[in-house]
RNA sequence: CGGGGCGUGGCGCAGCCUGGUAGCGCACCUGCUUUGGGAGCAGGGGGUCGGAGGUUCGAAUCCUCUCGCCCCGACCA
């Protein structure tokens, strides 16, 4: 590609608004230009780099057997309606001139498997996996950061279809395998992390989760660990709570109501005190969840636990049922405990409310002062250990999800096959999402340094640019055109910079879009006759290339040696 | 949905408080010079100041309403 005949709109400065580095550099490159909140056009460079992650997805799909189709973003109101997803905030809603509702589809569970009940009739059809990239709307509350949460996006979603567990085991190996590879070619550093089954169940979910500052997910990490804060779980460091005693006592905490306040009054560590946080279930019951003074309620875990989802209750219903609030404990509660394992799992005299205004209680220990069902229910924390390690947590961007589904759509969709009785059963599914965005914003994020953007080579919009230095028609010129028509004879994927603009530019251009390689050609190369090569990764000098008949292939060879 | 901020040429901004013919840098166009790290000189084009209404002799500036965008939080099948 001739760069004097590419959009791309390069800028000096960033754009205002932006703060996610991928938002910056992106619009700084030429990737992508904002239309609306949450809404981005893909300039050519930029839809390159989608191209090729596209490209690496397909791949990896078909290899496993996947079969590639195409399903309407539009689709009927009607469908979602059987699977209740009509009634999510997120749903694009839109009718046509018939007055007809329609939405736009957020994922294609609904289709694929409004397809699949009509299609597949027999365990012979069977197992099956399903995929396409195709836009998705999302009526996000909060677009943010540039490409990173966005309003509508093209996802790779693939939908498995099996017979049983065992089947969807198998397909969920293989997807396992897949995305292994998708991520691993992209050139991310990623973690596939367990993830939140949330409340629609499932039997298991995992996660792709790319470190990058930008991220709005949090992982936690140790060696030979990794998990998303929602689902981790650790040993935590031990509470500095006093040595157990005879009986528990009270004391005076005259408007002691926080944690922090107490841990004060008493002159104790916050770990030595009891948090109460009591919720009222969908179910309409109450529990009083009580975790560590220093730990927090993890409520992805806590609602596991329960059952079902909940909220905390309020003020009025706290006085009414337990003591005043600030002051509440489990000590004579008269609803069940769920104690956090933390607590559960060390001796120790902690201090609780006492259900009285102004008051906690001393040495209170689990099952001699009050009954309680022990659960993991906190949050994990930096520096918890997990197999003898610490954990570090580090903020991530979600770049692909798996979820074995089950029956939670073939269900309402009476998507079922005939087994080789002739009985009927649902189809056991599972689903599979990536984003190929996310994988170019968080590759700008994982690569990027003071200068621009330094792509991994298999993502890269270019994989080498040839700076041509000098004025058209000079014999510097003539010789990049003759060698970028060598490069392009070898198919080479490159870009050719041959506008009629200074050094200066051209160099500052080419960092900031960011090729691996960057050969530079002027008038020095003929005086040298060697071209001067940079590989993009730390602004490498490396070994220069003799400018002869044999450089094309010579700059290929050292592209083949970059990561 | 709560809180905060911003809308002035393609981009980044000043002007607004204290009303009086809309400005700066970059980018863009023409010419000449320049060509190894975002060039120089000269000339030039482009903006109903987000929108509507109001106050006023006069509104980018004051008032009211409205739309859009960004950030933090909540939320994120």
């Amino acid at each position: 590609m001739r760069m004097s005949q590419l959009l791309l709109p390069t800028e000096r400065e960033a754009p205002a608004d932006a703060q996610a580095l991928s938002h910056i550099l992106g619009v700084r490159a030429g990737l992508i230009r904002q239309l609306g909140a949450g809404l981005w056009t893909w300039l050519p460079a930029g839809w390159r780099v989608h191209q090729k992650v596209e490209a690496i997805i397909r791949e990896e799909m078909n290899a496993i057997g996947g079969q590639e189709l195409l399903m309407p973003l539009i689709q009927p109101r009607e469908l979602w309606k059987k699977t209740g997803r009509d009634q999510i905030d997120e749903i694009f809603s839109l009718s046509d001139r018939k007055g007809a509702e329609l939405v736009l589809a957020m994922t294609h569970e609904e289709a694929v498997t409004f397809h699949v009940s009509q299609l597949v009739r027999s365990y012979r059809d069977l197992p099956l996996i399903l995929y396409h990239l195709q836009l998705k709307g999302r009526d996000e509350p909060r677009p943010r950061a540039g490409v990173l949460r966005t309003r509508e996006f093209i996802m790779k979603d693939s939908y498995s279809f099996d017979r049983d567990e065992a089947g969807l085991d198998e397909s969920y190996a293989k997807h396992i395998g897949a995305y292994d590879r998708i991520f691993e070619r992209s050139g991310l550093e990623w973690y596939r992390v367990e993830s939140d089954v949330g409340v629609m169940g499932g039997s298991g979910a995992h996660e792709y989760m790319a470190p990058c500052p930008a991220g709005e997910n949090e992982v936690a990490l140790a060696p030979g660990y990794a998990a998303n804060v929602e689902v981790a779980s650790a040993a935590a460091s031990p509470a500095k709570v006093p040595p157990p005693g005879s009986a528990a006592s009270e004391v005076a905490t005259p408007g002691a109501k926080t944690i922090d306040q107490v841990a004060a009054a008493l002159d104790l560590d916050p770990s030595a005190l009891l948090k109460a946080f009591p919720v009222v279930t969908d179910g309409g019951r109450t529990v009083l969840a009580l975790v560590r003074g220093d730990h927090r309620v993890n409520e992805f875990k806590l609602r596991s636990v329960l059952g079902e989802g909940f909220r905390p209750a309020t003020d009025q219903e706290i006085t009414s049922t337990i003591g005043p609030p600030g002051f509440i404990g489990p000590v004579g509660a008269e609803i069940p405990v769920l104690l956090d394992a933390a607590v559960a799992g060390q001796q120790g005299g902690w201090v609780a409310g006492a259900n009285k205004a102004d008051f906690h209680l001393l040495g209170v220990e689990p099952g001699r002062d009050f009954q309680f069902e022990a659960a993991d229910i906190r949050s994990v924390e930096e520096g918890d250990v997990v197999g003898g390690e610490p954990i570090r947590l580090e903020a991530a961007i979600e770049v692909g999800n798996i979820f074995k589904l089950g029956t939670r759509y073939s269900e309402p969709l009476g998507a079922t096959f005939l087994d080789e009785d002739g009985a009927e059963h649902p189809i056991v599914m599972g689903s599979y999402g990536i984003g190929p965005a996310r994988i170019a914003a968080a590759a700008i994020e994982q690569n990027a340094d003071d200068s621009g953007i330094a792509w991994p080579k298999a993502i890269a919009p270019w994989e080498v640019e040839l700076v041509s230095l000098g004025k058209a028609g000079s014999p510097e010129r003539e010789a990049a055109e003759t060698l970028y028509e060598q490069l392009r004879d070898l198919g080479a994927d490159v870009l050719f910079d041959d506008r009629d603009a200074g050094p200066g530019e051209k160099f500052k251009d080419a960092e900031l879009l960011g090729c691996p390689l960057r050969i530079t050609l002027g008038k020095r190369s003929l005086e040298s006759g060697t071209l001067e090569v940079q590989g993009r990764r730390g602004l490498a000098e490396l070994e220069p290339i003799a400018l002869d008949a044999d450089s094309a292939a010579v700059i290929l060879e050292t592209l083949a040696r970059l990561p």
